[in-house]
RNA sequence: GCUCGGGUGGCGGAAUUGGUAGACGCGCUGGACUCAAAAUCCAGUGUCCCUUAAAGACGUGCGGGUUCGAUUCCCGCCCCGAGUACCA
């Protein structure tokens, strides 16, 4: 009988979903397991190749953790709003919703042939009102709370309002715009109602305010920090201008600090935890105040080199800083404008390309050292930035590369006040380190930098001009968009001042809308949706959330996906807790998962989540690569030569799609038929007659006619197959490109495994008792297997699965105490051969509820306490001896341990090597 | 520039974390079975020296070091990949 995956595959698949094997239900008594796949975008490409590695990798954990006795939870859902499926809406009319549908259907049919255990019941989309429900519903919680850094949590807004009608706002602590204006109780209570919900602003968490933002012209909308790089947008590669804009933003912020010590309680990966690290951008420094010579302005400043102070030789403002207005002076106005024109039109791109060119304009005014009296004039420069510390910096030239460019350019004063043993030039740079001995500075003269950056901290501070800060690189996130196909806001504006719908009124739906386009006066689609008002008439928001607020508690919705009254409810909560792995990719680090910790941390501090920590264990697959195939056309032919002669002639290359390729070798015929100018073509073959590929390994995308689609390797050779040489491929979370070569391999294991229970055309397993070598084939395979899972080496697994079949094939053992526990061991990477063999050796349960089998280490030898690996019939063992032992003595104790091993009989010592502390390598064959 | 990874045969990649480097697969060579092909099975396959074999020497990016022993640990350099970038 042979190995017919077809069959085979379909079978099975339709079991499964017709017995709902994989449902899960949070009422058990077993354990809990929850393992979560990043949901994707269902794109109108469908899936690739590259897309279910680490599906099948989770799948393949999911699996064993069931065989393991635990209650597993493993979902799947689709991250469903997104930009592509409206830009074809724009283009084409047709409704996003239906794109959409129309490509969830399609990557659920590819997810289907892959034989994915997961529990469809618990699908979320998170463009289906049952669920957005709750996406808005945590915004108008996010928009009813503030943070307390005293207490370090959100806390209601009711609670703040009451402390500041009784003692003002002067003893809050709390994660607030920068320019929140000092009120007395008094004054507070004075304020009109509008007033007051114009000042709660800078405390919510959820909060509308001018921000700076990255306009991308081209989409027409605003873009998130970590959605543009290099200045263009990730999505399309537009250019991104700066602009100011009223916007919702999240006050991400607040949550830094706890987003910085939460790292430490998960099991992550160093460098995820970096890039985390880097992006949160703690800085330890000093805020300081400056007097400004002829103005009651105070300047303030973050630095976090205090002790340079002596070498302050001009001051720089951001040119988006308050501070601008404030001190331009009447005589340089005409100049200032002109500077801040000329910045106002330059992209991010521009600016970023452009690092070395020194621009500014000096405002006119002219700052007070505080410790010197000194009067530094004050410049205005875009290489300071409005959005990081307080926007303005003292310069110090002499150890600050860029102060140091400025000052060379502008002739401003450039004064050392670090020494290094003389050894410091600063005609041609500046020297940035922080190691030396502090000069021309008073009082700081002699001192280390390190000592003198604490010593002047507290001095500024006991002087009252300054206090000891910590600064994070982290923003707030931005939290509008300009586009229809996203979550509507659930907010309505009265006096120009947002309020929240009432939570019964949720979910606030989606409107219909003629175009996909902004209003002729500007505004976003939204503002063509007829009737977009509350019942009284006020008019509801125009923008829709981002990208980021479907996907931030995605894995909270999964423990309880109907649940119609909350977000999920205790029980489930409690029940699955957090998520015990997760897998996805490594771009999502200084985006996806940084928004989601945020998010799930205030459901925290709310009680709706019961861990702070959303994920507990992540894991990055790596990336599969497509392998393109070349031809090369002979210049001004229409003659194709092999890759090997293309030396000899003056060639163009093209791509060629690889479905047309096999082992490099060109199918002449489809090529010929691809496209009408190739019908003709000539080939220049080599010397086997085979027509031979150039290749390259670049990313997987249409245009370099690279893709392989999954369907069509399990068309070829199965799921099992596929899902064994995805994991073969290499380690999970390396980056490799995707080569066919070797699938062949992995195929052959598995009709060969196939084989073990099979004689010819029938069903032959025996009842025979094993022997011990056929045991220690077995044991070894279990004992690797579960190890390797337990890492996620999967890709080490399956060299291992070979070696035992191969043994157990020369051994000719087909005997039933080797082969079920062995097909135990498949299931979770080979799922439907393992269960065809499962049910043919007489088990009507699913292998899915069987046990996973142990290993016992009496079959693994025992002739020390290490283990020797034996994979082809080469033993090695370790022994210690006590100095005192001679050579001889070792040889006796190694020789007479070796004959009482199971594992020596018929082989003799090979080699033995006795080193001088006694530890003894012997090799056996 | 800074911060992380990583450099092992013709190729993808192993190596019990300091103990036979190159598992397993691909590819290649030869053989068996076949009229033939496919499929399957067996043997060989790091480099050099050699007609062959044995034996030997060399060999994990480069140069040093620690060690009886280094792909693994330490120091310096080179190259590749990722993240980030006027963050004061």
């Amino acid at each position: 009988m042979e190995y017919n995956f077809k069959e085979i595959e379909s079978k099975w698949q339709s079991y499964w979903r017709e017995n709902k094997t994989y449902k899960v239900s949070s009422e058990s008594d077993k354990p809990k397991f929850y393992v979560l796949d990043m949901f994707p975008y269902p794109s109108g490409a469908g899936l690739h190749v590259g897309h279910p590695l680490g599906y099948i990798a989770s799948d393949i954990y999911s699996r064993y953790k069931r065989l393991k006795g635990f209650n597993v939870l493993h979902p799947m859902g689709y991250d469903a709003y997104g930009l592509p499926a409206e830009q074809y809406a724009i283009q084409t009319g047709q409704h996003p919703a239906i794109t959409t549908d129309k490509n969830i259907a399609r990557y659920r049919e590819q997810l289907d042939k892959i034989g994915f255990s997961f529990d469809w019941d618990r699908e979320v989309k998170t463009c289906d009102p049952k669920y957005y429900k709750w996406t808005q519903w945590t915004f108008i919680q996010m928009f009813n709370h503030w943070f307390n850094k005293d207490t370090q949590k959100a806390e209601t807004i009711e609670s703040l309002v009451a402390t500041i009608a009784k003692e003002g706002n002067a003893g809050i602590n709390a994660a607030c715009s920068q320019d929140t204006p000092a009120i007395s109780a008094e004054e507070w209570n004075n304020m009109s109602q509008n007033e007051q919900q114009q000042f709660l602003l800078n405390y919510r968490l959820a909060y509308l305010a001018d921000a700076v933002v990255n306009w991308c012209p081209k989409l027409g909308t605003v873009l998130a920090n970590d959605e543009v790089k290099d200045g263009l947008s990730v999505r399309g590669g537009y250019p991104v201008v700066q602009k100011t804009m009223r916007q919702w933003s999240l006050r991400v912020s607040a949550y830094a600090q706890r987003l910085l010590d939460g790292l430490e309680k998960i099991d992550w990966s160093d460098s995820l935890k970096d890039i985390q690290r880097n992006w949160i951008g703690r800085s330890l420094g000093t805020e300081m105040i400056f007097n400004v010579k002829d103005s009651d302005v105070k300047l303030e400043i973050f630095t976090t080199r205090a002790d340079t102070v002596y070498g302050v030789s001009f001051m720089v403002l951001a040119p988006e800083s308050d501070y601008v207005k404030q001190l331009t002076t009447p005589d340089q106005a005409d100049a200032v404008k002109e500077y801040l024109d000329y910045v106002a039109k330059r992209t991010e791109r521009e600016r970023q390309s452009e690092v070395k060119t020194v621009t500014g304009v000096f405002t006119g005014s002219y700052a007070i050292n505080p410790l010197t009296n000194e009067e530094i004039p004050v410049w205005i420069s875009e290489y300071v930035l409005a959005g990081y510390g307080t926007g303005a910096i003292m310069a110090v030239p002499a150890h600050d590369s860029r102060d140091y460019a400025f000052a060379r350019k502008f002739n401003l004063p450039i004064i050392p006040v670090v020494d290094n043993g003389g050894e410091i030039d600063l005609s041609e740079s500046s020297y940035d380190a922080k190691e030396g001995k502090m000069i021309n500075s008073g009082d700081l003269n002699g001192m280390d930098v390190k000592d003198a950056i604490k010593y002047t901290a507290e001095k500024v501070e006991k002087m009252g001009i300054g206090k000891i800060k910590i600064n994070y690189r982290l923003r707030d996130a931005i939290f509008s968009r300009q586009r229809y196909w996203g979550e509507p806001f659930p907010v309505y504006y009265k006096d120009n001042l947002p309020y929240m719908l009432d939570e019964n009124k949720l979910p606030l739906t989606l409107p219909e809308i003629d175009k996909y386009l902004p209003t002729e006066s500007g505004e976003p689609p939204l503002g063509r949706a007829k009737g977009w008002t509350t019942e009284e008439g006020y008019q509801l928001e125009l923008n829709t959330m981002p990208g980021f607020a479907g996907s931030s508690a995605y894995f909270l919705r999964y423990m309880d996906p109907e649940n119609d009254n909350a977000l999920v409810s205790k029980e489930a909560n409690e029940y699955w807790r957090n998520v015990d792995l997760y897998l996805g990719g490594a771009e999502h680090a200084t985006g996806h998962l940084i928004y989601s910790r945020f998010w799930n941390m205030f459901l925290y501090d709310l009680g709706v989540a019961c861990e702070e920590e959303p994920f507990k264990k992540l894991i990055n697959q790596g990336m599969i690569q497509g392998r393109s195939s070349f031809v090369y056309r002979v210049q001004g032919t229409n003659t194709f030569v092999s890759a090997g002669l293309k030396d000899q002639y003056d060639t163009t290359e093209i791509h060629v799609l690889v479905d047309f390729v096999k082992n490099d070798i060109l199918d002449l015929e489809q090529f010929k038929n691809w496209m009408p100018e190739f019908n003709n073509a000539e080939f220049i073959l080599e010397e086997d007659g085979k027509y031979h590929c150039g290749h390259a390994v670049e990313k997987m995308s249409k245009s370099m006619f690279n893709v392989v689609n999954p369907d069509n390797v399990i068309e070829e050779f199965g799921a099992d197959t596929l899902r064994l040489y995805e994991m073969f491929l290499g380690p999970l979370e390396a980056h490799k490109p995707w080569d066919t070569k070797g699938i062949d391999g992995v195929y052959k294991f598995l009709r060969k495994f196939w084989r073990l229970f099979h004689n010819g055309e029938e069903f032959c397993v025996s009842d025979e008792t094993p022997t011990a070598d056929e045991l220690k084939t077995l044991h070894r395979t279990i004992k690797k297997i579960e190890n390797d899972i337990e890492t996620f080496s999967f890709n080490t697994s399956i060299p291992a699965f070979m070696i035992c079949t191969n043994e157990l094939s020369a051994l000719k053992c087909n005997k039933r105490a080797i082969l079920e526990p062995l097909v135990i061991t498949l299931a979770p990477y080979a799922p439907h051969i393992a269960e065809e063999l499962w049910h043919a050796l007489g088990n009507r349960e699913s292998v899915t509820i069987a046990t996973f089998p142990t290993w016992d280490e009496k079959y693994l030898i025992e002739a020390s306490k290490e283990y020797p690996i034996s994979f082809n019939g080469k033993v090695r063992f370790k022994m210690t001896f006590p100095a005192t032992a001679t050579n001889q003595e070792i040889e006796e104790a190694v020789k007479a341990s070796a004959d009482t091993a199971r594992w020596i009989d018929g082989k003799s010592i090979k080699k033995m090597i006795i080193v001088p502390n006694k530890i003894v390598n012997v090799v056996i064959g």
